[in-house]
DNA sequence: TTGGCATTCACCATAATTGGTTATTGCACG
DNA sequence: CGTGCAATAACCAATTATGGTGAATGCCAA
């Protein structure tokens, strides 16, 4: 098996050395270098191929996140690891969005940071418990949904809102479940009543906001 | 610092004694029994008042998600450890969504499990790489957003689009906006325009999926 | 300063939606 | 064997939305 190749960027010069020192000893891997910004972010990658990327996401001039997100405009699977000193709610989830790998907390140990960069650089996502915590608790946040408010809809009238949120009108939605136009006034009729509404965009706002679709 | 209780559901008796030894037999952890099925899950926790749970995910009977959603509408805080030896994206998935605290490979060594159990009782989310790394595609799924289609919309017009997301009428969003019912029909015939669409409905179904509110 | 664009407003004709009542069919439940 | 409900359908009147044209104002940049 290969070395693993690691490109750091870190502002903290303690951090660049003692990691260039950390991965040159360590058999396995291979140290690219470290920068100490993202200005040549994109450049730099193109330029060692490493296997892993460790970025710490509060950097001057460009951050961490946006340096994730230009990577990832031409390379999505490079691995790239945050490193971080905060648990920040805001910035994990960015993070995560732009499409980081995994996101550790800086107060790991080395040996944890080696192991770290290997699951990494083999596909895991390695996070620090108290990060993870908070994924999965953003994670429940924006999953969690009302089953309680069904208001009640028949499995037809279920249908009909379906195409209202698809944007379809009377007639199309009458071609589309072969039913008489007539029909489809009926049904919407009563959904509007269920869900105390009066017309199609508030109903599809409705339906969208208690995800009943 | 007092032990921490564990309680474990597993079917597979060798996990069983072999956790129940190892939890007895280490420093800062008490084994509160282990149980092969979840028909008195509830009852369980109830009775010993463990610290943390693990549950193994494929339990006959009420399986292990079932069982975290019944801990949940009691107990919202206590750490539950999902075990498994799958990384099935849906598992995965409703189990965080049914309230789990972490989500561990049963491949992981006893130090490994001693560990993210520790972890786990001070509130944090042990989760084996390869799990962390599912959640984070999901994640990313789910909040991915195209920045890049505004759809050149102007400002104005964005403020309309956001009201006939809400429900609004072309009168309610004159009087909102304080303009004149046909500026707001001019408004959103060019919306429409942008949008290449040619009802409200259709309007804000478009907006939502691209998240242009 | 001229051209483009956002914002505002007006009028008209057509099409779509809304709310009301009424009615038939078929299915399930007690 | 009625009762209730879902699903289907029809009719009418009033309201609302759609698509077109045209136009005034103000602002910003070439």
């Amino acid at each position: 098996m290969n070395n693993i190749k690691v490109l750091l960027f870190d502002d903290n010069i303690r951090i660049r050395e003692s990691l260039s020192i950390l991965f040159n000893a360590t058999r396995g891997f291979e140290f690219c270098g470290a920068y100490p910004d993202n200005t040549q972010v994109v450049e730099l990658v193109e330029l060692h191929q490493p296997n892993v990327v460790l970025m710490d996401i509060d950097l001057p001039g460009i951050n961490g996140i946006e340096a994730v997100k230009r990577i990832r405009k031409t390379n999505t699977d490079l691995p790239i690891l945050m490193l971080t000193v905060f648990d920040d709610d805001q910035k994990i989830f960015d993070a995560i969005c732009a499409g980081a790998s995994g996101y550790l907390l800086k107060n790991k140990s080395l040996d944890q940071l080696i192991e770290a960069v290997k699951e990494v650089s083999l596909g895991g996502a390695p996070m620090s418990p108290s990060i993870a915590k908070r994924v999965l608790e953003l994670f429940q946040k924006q999953n969690k949904f009302e089953t309680a408010d069904d208001f009640n809809l028949s499995p037809r009238e279920k249908d009909v809102l379906a195409y209202l949120v698809k944007g379809s009108s009377y007639k199309m939605i009458a071609d589309e479940l072969q039913i008489g136009y007539d029909t489809v006034h009926t049904h919407i009729k009563k959904i509007y009543k269920k869900l105390h509404v009066n017309s199609m965009t508030e109903a599809v706002a409705k339906a969208l906001k208690n995800k009943l679709t």
